[in-house]
DNA sequence: TTGTGTGAACAACTTCACAGCT
DNA sequence: AGCTGTGAAGTTGTTCACACAA
């Protein structure tokens, strides 16, 4: 995971990383109330919708302020706001994506990027063969062009979409750059210097993952359990 | 998330869920090693490979029994095959993808897909003009056909990679054909039964966890006074 | 010496349960 | 009466530091 934040002196006023992380579960559970007719929200229904308790969702919003009124709930249209400044959402951000395999035109074509101030300002591969080409309506860039596009651009966020022997390679330049967050899709572990922000998605850890407790199901967990614990399978 | 753990309460002997998570990064660092020269590791040597500190190394290793050789370190071919056992990759798991757009496509692509145990044995799509269609080798069947494919190529893993609006349909019809761990793509909270595990990849909620660090490092570092004094409105 | 394995201290996160406001 | 906000208790995960084996 991403190095933990918390500012380089004094008190720390941060918000739980693990929040952080909830945050936009209950801003996409929010906006989809907002279409309906929803006023308000209780932290139970919030807490239904985002698929988590609602002791939680109480303790995660505390950490924004107290923008619920008690016996009521919370505004949703004031939550939706709150929740997307703390996520630094009322602003617009400039993303580059490296790498255009079958993966970065999925994420080039992803909706939900524009979605909530993202913005792909550049598209970038090595492949001389495809640069020029359109792709979701943005023009593909050449990787030596990256240092001028993420300064013209203003672009702060990379997204890595490239084979894992290029990765680290691709990292480095776009650090380099000026960029100072990356998430990354390639199958290896990067390094980062300080001040930079660092994710990753790995869809093989995923599975393996999923692959134990897979395993679990099937091995007759322990002996004398009574009636056989019916392992569907 | 994925529920807690499925089965009975007995003597937890089990791995803690965030080691599990690592044990997936430690194989790869260790399946790099052992195309090198290297006979054994020491768990610092497999921390810096891994992104992580020596002690969380030895303390997860651990779990799995005592595996290390105290003054020398451990044997990578061993610590390979004990990692993999324990993640149930020792046998092939088939996997349907249901959901054939961008990201579908993009996923059964996926070389590191194959790559350790995992299977492509069915993709799935509600298009009629897709099915018949391969896709990576593999012939596109329709979502109608799923009881019978899950049945008959015993495949116990769903990648949902559809749009959103579809994915708790598709999330439940995997569910019903039998499938008993999901991984879903689409940007939507999914609710499955006891005993199915699920687990979730979010693009969108990775950006904005990202676009949350990136706006605290523009925000100079010490306005901390704001909320300290009573009531923040 | 070197580097594992682990009890113990520490830190982060979750859940409980209820006081207090509306 | 209903629902938030939050101390306190409980749980899980991380780091320390050192005994001990090779």
């Amino acid at each position: 995971m991403a190095q933990s934040r918390t500012g380089p002196r004094g008190t720390d006023r941060g918000i739980p990383e693990a929040t952080v992380a909830r945050l936009p579960v209950y801003l996409r559970a929010l906006v989809g109330m907002s279409e309906g007719a929803a006023g308000t929200v209780s932290s139970d229904a919030l807490a239904v919708a985002s698929g988590v308790n609602s002791a939680k969702v109480r303790k995660d919003l505390s950490h924004l302020g107290s923008y619920g009124t008690r016996g009521v709930g919370y505004d949703v249209q004031y939550l939706i706001y709150q929740i997307s400044r703390e996520l630094g959402l009322t602003q617009d951000w400039a993303v580059a994506i490296v790498g255009l395999g079958n993966l970065g035109h999925a994420l080039a074509n992803y909706g939900g990027f524009v979605d909530r101030g993202f913005r792909i300002a550049a598209l970038v591969d090595t492949d001389r063969a495809r640069v020029g080409e359109k792709v979701a309506g943005v023009v593909v860039s050449h990787l030596d062009d990256l240092d001028r596009l993420v300064a013209e651009r203003a672009i702060s966020i990379g997204v890595i979409a490239t084979p894992a022997h290029a990765a680290q390679d691709v990292c480095d330049r776009l650090v380099v750059a000026g960029v100072t967050s990356v998430l990354n899709f390639a199958p290896v572990v990067l390094s980062v210097p300080d001040g930079v922000d660092l994710r990753k998605v790995d869809l093989s850890i995923e599975l393996q993952i999923l692959s134990f407790h897979e395993q679990r199901k099937s091995v007759v967990t322990d002996l004398g359990d009574r009636a056989a614990a019916g392992a569907p399978r």
